[in-house]
DNA sequence: CGTGATATTGATTCCACTCAATATGAGTGG
DNA sequence: CCACTCATATTGAGTGGAATCAATATCACG
């Protein structure tokens, strides 16, 4: 968790003690396909998703279920729900993993501790976003062989952040319907489209072990530009000025 | 600003007042078509949107647009590149407004000074952040009948929110492009659809006049639920316990 | 009265969907 | 070890919604 946090912004020590007390709820272990949440419960608590991939999903009226977010070891549930009083979506483990709570009393009181720490939140809420709003785009614009080229570069450039997996050959856990329902497309499309993809030979699918064969053109196919991904918060170590308001800025 | 701070949590005279000392910079007015930033720029301050609409787009590299968020009076531009150092899309003014800015150092000290709004800010930020989740879903697996009319059910029920609008026939300052911008459509077939949708008795819209016959009907055809625009952070009354840790908490 | 932005309408094309049949493989129980 | 089942994936045929191309129409504005 403070490598987490660390990853958006220099801590101080005083910020990593307040951390190692919040993280007083022991962690659990959940196994693939367990429900974190469903939509409509009370949203009382952050998780932690220390191991083990997650996706929160939505079921819309006609029966046809959307994936909303992919998370992957290190990321945070439930910021987006921070301020709804319940779950906007279900939450459910697409692998076996290890989970751990954070209560948004325990958000609040980071608030009121630690700017730094709450600008750090602030920065993974961003990012969040950011991964929204690209989706977003590919979604409106671009053509299922982009779509899926695009999802995989992300994948992988999110994997590298870590660095702790062999971002070229992972393991993707998800079915091709789950694939069609993160990318509004149907399973059967996806199926046709990752044969081409591996015909071309950029890259390498079976079950559930994925090899990137061809990183550059991959990208190049998918129009990637991972620096949606990039968050740090920069001016984060100036502690904001003690009284003192508004002192002269430059006019942009 | 006190008012759409407010609309997301009681606020305190503590936090009126910061909110004052805060909102130095005067307003400025702008025009239809102004450019507020583009994509690359330091992004170093929010901007408020007291009057007018605006939004923001991205261009692709094959020249297509994509329109990202439509922002009503009131609103506050660039939350989201708050933790990124540059802008990530265009902003443009759709109207003649005003404008007043928020610099970042000034966040930071809000931040420091003030959990509650700092909440607020937040409980911004996953509005925001709702909105995008929401049309990812009706992008991924909607019609074009269902884009449009969820579209205009949105606007219509943030206008309501401000209680300043008739919400059943509005300006909607945006070309038939722009919509298709915003909703991965052509504009072909935008008119067409809003043809249709007319001729069912819907809808109504000269130039860009927009009139709701039947708001009823027009959300039936959209299956739209405006729950997830309503975001009010009840717990940011309780002011984070001062020093004691972790109190025990119910199990969920 | 021309010009440029915006919108409408028609004809045609194509990407991805649906339906449907079959294949592949993991897990289970006999 | 084999037969059965279930989840997942592949492949083919046919369809349809929205795109594209192209030709007006409408209107604000200088």
């Amino acid at each position: 968790m403070v490598k987490r946090f660390g990853a958006h912004c220099a801590l101080k020590d005083t910020d990593i003690a307040l951390l190692q007390a919040l993280a007083t709820s022991e962690s659990r272990e959940v196994k693939a396909g367990d429900i974190l949440w469903r939509t409509g419960e009370t949203a009382d608590a952050l998780l932690i998703l220390q191991q083990g991939w997650a996706c929160t999903t939505r079921y819309l009226q006609d029966g046809s279920r959307q994936v909303q977010e992919i998370f992957l070891p290190g990321d945070i549930l439930g910021l987006y729900e921070l301020a709804f009083g319940d779950r906007r979506d279900d939450a459910t483990m697409l692998t076996d993993g290890i989970v751990s709570e954070l209560p948004h009393h325990q958000v609040l009181e980071i608030f009121s501790r630690s700017p730094r720490m709450t600008a750090v939140l602030f920065a993974i809420s961003n990012q969040h976003q950011a991964i929204l709003a690209e989706r977003l785009v590919v979604l409106a614009r671009r053509s299922a062989r982009e779509r899926i080229a695009h999802f995989l570069c992300e994948c992988r450039a999110r994997l590298l952040a870590t660095e702790e997996a062999d971002a070229d050959g992972f393991l993707l856990p998800l079915t091709q319907q789950d694939l069609a329902d993160a990318l509004g497309l149907s399973a059967v499309h996806i199926s046709r489209t990752f044969t081409s993809l591996a015909e071309e030979g950029l890259v390498q699918r079976n079950h559930f072990h994925l090899m990137i064969r061809d990183p550059e053109r991959l990208a190049e196919v998918a129009n990637f530009d991972g620096s949606y991904l990039r968050v740090y918060w920069e001016e984060c170590d100036e502690p904001a000025a003690p009284s003192s308001l508004s002192p002269p800025i430059e006019a942009g």
